[in-house]
DNA sequence: TTCATAGTTCGACCTTAGCCGAAGCATTGG
DNA sequence: CCAATGCTTCGGCTAAGGTCGAACTATGAA
């Protein structure tokens, strides 16, 4: 009777409203201070302290400590992973909750996922790659072709850089709103910020909402067709 | 301060222990009853069947009733990504508990349920005459098409006077030992009528075990492969 | 030094919800 | 009809844990 995994003290720590929030607000990618956290969580700044502790006992978060603050990141990407599946069952049942306003438009369109492009525009740039043969799926594995390797060092990503990085350079990623695969790792890191470094795209200050400017949103579509 | 689903109240639902272990038993993909997931999360069966009540209103099982079980399942696959996601971080991802049904071999092969037949040929002549387009299955619902009636009044059934009986002719019935569909209603109790009067089964005399002669065996492969 | 800000710990409330006993339905079998 | 079985509902008990005020530590700035 006694359980494999223990998957009930994961959920039940996710499973906060209070806790909730501030994993949600860290699934920008951002690192926050507590009292950031707090103020995302809407709770004081004592009750977030004690529920950041939780969370970082838990391996879901990691801190670093810098002067005195100390700013807080999903630990693993597999965290913002299982998020994100989460975000998927929550969104798939209840529309009820969550009124469409403009800023909603923009999240589906596109935004940040734990520093990688999420949405429509994540979800387009997977399938252009994938169709063009510059990457290559096989059920959860995932990579570059040689094809693609060229491609991604003429967009400007430091290729070599990155396979140094122990992390591994693709993953995919299951989209909550479009419930297809975009491009996570290191790789899909380094992407979006190479398309913020050529300004084509701009992040929102309050939310997860990645913003298009009309020169990148052009220049996106004629290398992700 | 509010964006996207709400995952806390998904998260929480998994995050009890009891129901986290429901769950996870769930995760073998079969149906289990009310009683058999009370034993699983280790709880009373009034315990249980207050979980159940909340999953089920959370959408993460589907629920199908028959007779005076319940059957319980886990809604979509998405739910399943989801626990396993949710498994992987838990890290110590570990072996799956399976209880079987019935140890009886004669019972788990052939079995009366309800008077109709259950168990291995059961659910063998479900799909076999699912699959040579004798019977439709829509959902729930469940039908002889054209073709199986001619087939049923070959078999030596009289269809009419079925008919007239106030009982739905065909019903799905989920197996025990199964967990399949098998032929239920009042044209599944009439098959296994006739399949007693050819001889081809016995009932045992102390269980509800059927015992195949061999010229019924026989018979039987040759008439539902 | 003194003050201000960031975060932690402690203690005391208090709501939430998990739990079971007992009784109540519902279905099946005899 | 009655008995047995599967499940639900109700009521009360209890424990867990979320919350905040207040006091405490640590770092940085004037």
């Amino acid at each position: 009777m006694k359980e494999g995994p223990d998957i009930a003290r994961i959920a039940a720590l996710i499973g906060e409203p209070a806790r909730a929030n501030m994993l949600t607000a860290l699934m920008s990618g951002k690192a926050l201070t507590a009292t950031e956290l707090a103020g995302e969580a809407g709770v004081t700044l004592q009750t977030a302290s004690g529920h950041l502790a939780r969370l970082r006992d838990g391996d879901l978060v990691q801190v670093r400590k810098q002067g005195r603050h100390k700013y807080f990141a999903l630990a693993h990407a597999d965290v913002a992973t299982t998020l994100e599946a989460l975000m998927g069952l929550a969104a798939g049942q209840g529309a009820l909750r969550t009124r469409i306003g403009p800023k909603d438009a923009a999240m589906r369109q596109a935004r940040v996922c734990y520093n990688h492009l999420a949405g429509q525009m994540g979800v387009q740039m997977f399938g252009s790659l994938l169709q063009r043969g510059l990457i290559w799926q096989e059920g959860e594995a995932l990579g570059l072709t040689e094809a693609g390797k060229g491609f991604v060092c003429d967009f400007g990503v430091d290729l070599d850089g990155l396979s140094m990085a122990r992390a591994p350079l693709c993953r995919s990623c299951l989209d909550w709103s479009e419930r297809r695969t975009h491009l996570a790792g290191s790789l899909g890191r380094a992407m979006l910020a190479r398309m913020e470094t050529l300004d084509w795209v701009r992040r929102d200050r309050d939310s997860r909402a990645l913003l298009f400017t009309s020169r990148g949103s052009e220049a996106f579509s004629r290398a992700f067709t």
